[in-house]
DNA sequence: CAATTCAGCATTGTCGACACAGCTTGCATG
DNA sequence: CATGCAAGCTGTGTCGACAATGCTGAATTG
């Protein structure tokens, strides 16, 4: 796998930038990769210890990280990592397909060939590694989100790119690893995602729109039928499940 | 207990807690009524000095209107107040009409009949406010985001809502400051809203969602047509570059 | 025995100060 | 006279310390 990182900012310096930026960065993969478990309490004392820096920087990146929606604070009394409900996660859906389905209009509309290429020459990849362990899908997870990632791009609207890439995605990630899901009907998302490649690669603005449309609400309607039976409180909390990371 | 009248010292000010937070939203506001004009450069010494705070604080604030798209910053250089060009302004209305869509099929799925009432009541006030002096409509200016807010609200999505009330549309009225629009084409949006309003009461989620569709488009073309004579660049490149002070 | 109050502590909020980077300016030199 | 270089200055990045606030726990009292 070449880069589950996304490149969400702009320009290429990727060393030394500031500290806090460098830090929340780090905060950010260490909480979508779950090595920060939901519900966390951080400390500010604790955190800048641990990263061997001050608390100035930590509190920088902790507030980007809450208006980024991965960490929750209340004043005076402390921070923790967010704990997605269904709800929000369903929410999240909501906002995903109205976001993406533009990105893909978008995408129809202004790609050029060589975005098309890269598009379908990563989508190829991935069927090859589903070819190989088909059902499970494991690499299907961070592929599903480089597919994603290159319609967000391929839109050519900065705004709507750095929404679905420097908020939105994070936080799917961040889901996926809370809910431990794995990618779910890989075989049928694979067919989806062909065709909406196909409708992009044709310019066909409103297939391109109405497939991606689709592709996200059966997304959701799979996650809304799985975990029906498992919690039935539309406002409670999510069960995570408390494996560590070890 | 003490139900008449508590002190005066903190009634409910869930974000006004902290110094910080206060700034930003002061600079939030200094920033969309034009107090900071555009290109602003902001010192944090001198800011700090303003305020009457010192630069703690106002670096998180300041954090904070870089993540909403207000400032933009440049590690060891310093911040200016955003400068929208036309190709961000244009971004901004097709994220808009994605996500508004989005808000108005939720909002005539989830909105409850005092929502709608409400929505309606403002409604009437912005049409008897521009029946006093129509053409101009001055209040339509914030009148027309009243009626988006209502209508976010109403989605009943906090995420969505968070997104466009946080985020976009301290960016539409920046907007509209920095380009001193007026708002145009007044009662064609008086009607388009009543349309709204009457397919969101009635739960038709298809036509709410298409009927708002068409409102942002409209206005994105309005807004385009309106600067095509000014700067002709389509969408290739942004016609307003971030130009030096100096 | 339970409820309440108060003292202690941990953590966050805020401040002032130091170090480093980038820009400006003045001088020296070709 | 133009240009390169160096020194100063402005401003950001970072740090440690002090103050304020909320939580915790035990002791006391009805």
């Amino acid at each position: 796998m070449s880069d589950s990182q996304p490149q969400g900012n702009e320009t290429l310096p990727p060393e030394a930038r500031t500290l806090a930026e460098r830090v929340f960065q780090q905060l950010q993969d260490a909480i979508v990769r779950g090595e920060l478990p939901a519900g966390t309490r951080i400390t500010e004392p604790g955190l800048a210890q641990a990263y061997g820096i001050s608390r100035g920087p930590l509190r920088e990146a902790m507030r980007r990280l809450e208006v980024h929606r991965l960490i929750e604070r209340e004043p005076h009394v402390g921070a923790r990592v967010v704990r997605l409900s269904m709800r929000e996660l369903l929410e999240l859906f909501d906002v995903r397909e109205s976001l993406e389905s533009m990105a893909a209009r978008l995408a129809a509309r202004n790609m050029t060939t060589e975005e098309v290429e890269s598009l379908r020459s990563v989508l190829g990849a991935h069927e090859n590694q589903a070819g190989l362990d088909q059902g499970e899908a494991y690499y299907q997870r961070e592929g599903d989100l480089d597919f994603h990632y290159l319609i967000a791009r391929g839109s050519h609207n900065r705004m709507l790119m750095n929404m679905l890439c420097d908020d939105l995605y994070y936080l799917v990630r961040l889901y996926r690893t809370q809910y431990s899901a794995r990618g779910a009907r890989p075989q049928r998302a694979f067919v989806e995602h062909h065709r909406i490649v196909d409708a992009i690669a044709a310019g066909d603005e409103e297939l391109a729109e109405m497939l991606m449309r689709r592709h996200i609400t059966a997304a959701r309607q799979t996650v809304a039928e799985r975990y029906a039976m498992a919690l039935d409180d539309g406002d409670g909390r999510a069960p995570i499940s408390r494996r560590r990371m070890s």
